[in-house]
DNA sequence: AATGTAAATGCAACTAAGTTGCATTTACAA
DNA sequence: TTGTAAATGCAACTTAGTTGCATTTACATT
């Protein structure tokens, strides 16, 4: 678990080590205060965003923005790299699922444009609601 | 055109004729930045912002949100009205084109959820870039 | 184990998108 | 023409996220 940092050239601090873990237990995607409240609120602000940009960017984390104006964080590197992805945003608990098998797979675009990377929010009402 | 305000229940203001005549030309989705340089600096931010809202809430535009953390805004009284919409965001330029006809149909959420809506992201290249 | 250093942290100050409260003005119906 | 609810303009606010910089820490090297 911990290798994955350092795997990717990021040094193992506690912060890290915490985050990541507190990601990888996560069902659900996660925003900002969610996590600073898991960790606790000591946490430092910049450091934190700046963490999960790093981990977006190592490919260990990725971002999902569901039109909330607010970032949600969800563990990554299990999921496909790159490719579709798919998110259903609870209308009513907030709530953001990671959707594994979404076949989005035909989406026509028009001549000379060049797809590099679905990202797809689907908004209604969870089981749970 | 006008009468669609009237038909929402909206006074044809001066700004919101223009506003709504701007996003209809527009072939691309606009940001507020975009309206506001296109329409003269004078305009009130907060006014801008509200007609946007109310725009959107009579269904005559919607909003897209590209994970720039930017808004953007597109005409859509013509388009499918709540239904799949896809966008796709050049990499390169930053344009938002619509995308008319993406098959995004077949999309399996888990047992007890209820879609309602689904906006798809796709980023890439576009023909002009 | 001691040490050098690049990376990570913590803090405070900043940025910018979007919102809100309120007094004034305006579209439009009566 | 007039009354009024809706729209506007302004300033002040909120808040997610960023930046600059001094201090600290992980970890590789000797």
């Amino acid at each position: 678990m911990e290798d994955l940092l350092q795997k990717q050239g990021l040094k193992r601090t506690k912060l890290r080590m915490a985050l990541l873990g507190y990601l990888f237990n996560s069902k659900h995607a996660q925003s900002y205060l969610d996590i600073k409240n898991a960790l606790g609120e000591q946490v430092d602000k910049s450091t934190l965003y700046r963490n999960l940009g790093a981990f977006e960017e190592a490919g260990l984390i990725h971002r999902i923005n569901d039109q909330s104006g607010m970032a949600k964080y969800a563990f990554g590197a299990l999921h496909d790299h790159g490719n579709a992805h798919a998110h259903f945003v609870c209308e009513s608990c907030e709530t953001v699922y990671c959707i594994e098998n979404a076949n989005s797979s035909k989406i026509n675009v028009p001549e000379g444009f060049k797809t590099k990377n679905v990202q797809t929010i689907i908004k209604g009402t969870c089981a749970a609601c």
